[in-house]
DNA sequence: GTGCATGCAAAGGGTTTGCACGCGC
DNA sequence: GCGCGTGCAAACCCTTTGCATGCAC
């Protein structure tokens, strides 16, 4: 069952591309009806799903809020402003968070939110 | 509207006192049933949004999970078992996470959840 | 022509809400 | 007795799934 690549796919990857931080479901779909109105819900959601899978974008959770998609990067964390309710992604990364680990655990990876204000919102 | 102290309620609050690590909402339904079969689910959510809104729980979110609530305490962190999906809580915090913070930018709080393997489990 | 991907609509899971009953005051 | 809190069930929202159609190859 190797993966065709139909146009709903394009498109939804094309959004997906342009992004210049983490869409929503409804963001993806609104952006993608531009190109193709009959674009379907269960669609984004099936082909998100599938390139969670793939590794080629990653889940942007924050609590409260519906699960936001940014493509894949490089290991990096979130801003989230309390005013204009958008996220922002932030570089670098704090190598002290060990020491928080508890002894005898074994800590694998981690994610880091910040909320406040952005620079427009400040 | 004062509000009444009523079985339910403090039912829901000696569930929570008793809890060492967040709880969902339906381990603290069948914690309270318990001592009260008649609770209903509804109740145990408007509780919780009340005691969250008092600023009495705190919402503890992981990706993924069903929320979980705990007694609001001291600012910490939480620690996600990857094997046995427990969620432990961490003292401490790291100051030097304002390093993340770009310029122009105001950060007012953060959440930080590791994930790993716990003690049991390692 | 074959078969997977799509869109629709229904199902599913979690949370909230409307309403009538009954307990607490 | 009055009124709020409760339990039930329905409503909601978000996401997934079943199915028939139709496009891609």
């Amino acid at each position: 069952m190797q993966a065709r690549n139909t146009r709903q796919k394009q498109i939804v990857d094309k959004v997906m591309g342009k992004a210049t931080r983490p869409l929503t479901v409804h963001e993806i779909l609104a952006g993608g009806k531009k190109f193709l109105p009959s674009l379907g819900l269960a669609t984004v959601y099936r082909e998100l799903n599938r390139l969670v899978e793939t590794g080629e974008i990653q889940t942007v959770t924050i609590p409260g809020d519906p699960p936001r998609y940014e493509i894949a990067k490089q290991h990096h964390h979130h801003f989230k402003c309390t005013k204009c309710d958008n996220v922002y992604e932030l570089e670098g990364c704090l190598k002290e968070i060990t020491k928080l680990v508890p002894k005898g655990f074994k800590a694998e990876s981690h994610d880091i939110t910040l909320y406040g204000l952005c620079r427009a919102c400040a």
